[in-house]
DNA sequence: GCCAGGTTGTGAATTTTTTCACAAACTTAC
DNA sequence: GTAAGTTTGTGAAAAAATTCACAACCTGGC
């Protein structure tokens, strides 16, 4: 096991994003990448690439770059990646449920749904891209029968904090939060938002402060 | 028009967390909240909280802590979200794009969905949520004949950078992505990310370090 | 009016993150 | 083997964001 350095959390969110750049690039049939081409790709900075690999070891030749065979082994292995599928539940099924559901990227990223819960009596049992919808009571104890880490919430906000007490009950220790709430949670467990009317809201502070100043 | 301050980008958004949570305690009968409060409900610190606000003035009151009332009409305020709607183009009624439809909250936000296009003629003509899906072939010029000021991209990785430039082609100056790529836009276009795989990579960074550090 | 209790707004200090800038290292061409 | 041209990795500097800490202020009670 890898020991972590300190990285700022979004270098941790650029690492996926080289990785995935590093596909493309692959499927592009190149063979090397600056830490210049990759940052133009991603509009970063070159010393801001390297840096956050560089956290990590030395990974590049001088003069050449980094080989991108290379670098597609080693960062899936600091993100966690490695040799080893996450297993994530999913909790409501839903429009975006569903949506998450049909995402195909999941499964090669390494994280299989392990079960899918819905509240609603007339959802459970349907099968939704070949997962059985369970009845979402039990969920504590499925969650921790199953050895489930990954916690992914998609019900409507105001069911969303009891969700994650139960799915932390059944010893999820990270949660992904799509509910438009601010959840509460123990501090082992790591949490993150993604939050639609956040997004769209500070598109629109970007949009009108353009008019505003000058 | 008010004149921004230069402010973080983590700041914007958490103008808008304040924002939710805010309509949470006007719901609950509060009507004073402490900074130390709202950083409670939010995971943050008072000090962050009053920074934030601070930038755009001074709404506090000594001894009491911020009237809701008064920040549920600051907030909007500076955000651009006061006394006018943006116009949004969502591109792709898949899953995703459907799910984004349907969600009850874009609206009274200030967001109206002007337009939903797709590539695949069998979905074309479609109705969903009240919404008619239109031929994407002309999007560029439906786009700036609707003076749509955002996009919303749910298509697949492949097709979405050329969904983004014909975007900037209609005039659009913000762009909300949900493809997996990294786009390429002008300088004037304001670009926000949300990417599954990044969040769940970061959250598999963060269970397997803690089995490694420690 | 005065005091006790509580909270803001903000300089200053601190911490975190990014960028600069360059020696060292590697590659390619001849 | 050498020279010219690239590119890395990283100290050091700079910039950005957060936190500290406290004077000033407001409220409510008496």
């Amino acid at each position: 096991m890898p020991r972590h350095p300190r990285i700022p959390d979004a270098g941790v969110t650029r690492l996926s994003l080289y990785l995935r750049e590093l596909s493309r690039l692959e499927g592009e049939g190149a063979s090397f990448v600056s830490s210049a081409e990759l940052a133009r790709a991603l509009t970063l900075t070159s010393a801001q690439v390297r840096r956050d690999l560089s956290y990590f070891g030395q990974f590049g030749t001088s003069g050449r770059g980094y080989e991108i065979r290379r670098l597609k082994r080693i960062i899936p292995r600091i993100l966690g990646l490695e040799g080893r599928m996450w297993r994530v539940a999913l909790v409501g099924s839903g429009n975006l449920g569903s949506a998450l559901l049909a995402y195909r990227g999941f499964r090669e990223r390494g994280f299989v749904i392990k079960a899918v819960f819905d509240k609603d009596p007339r959802k459970v049992g349907r099968v939704v891209a070949g997962q059985r919808v369970e009845e979402a009571g039990w969920l504590a104890d499925v969650v921790r029968g199953r050895r489930i880490q990954i916690g992914i919430i998609a019900v409507p906000a105001v069911a969303a904090q009891e969700v994650c007490r139960r799915l932390v009950r059944g010893g999820v220790r990270a949660i992904l939060n799509f509910a438009p709430v601010s959840l509460a949670a123990p501090p082992h467990v790591k949490l993150r938002n993604v939050d639609l009317s956040v997004e769209l809201e500070s598109l629109s502070y970007y949009l009108s402060s353009l008019n505003a100043n000058r």
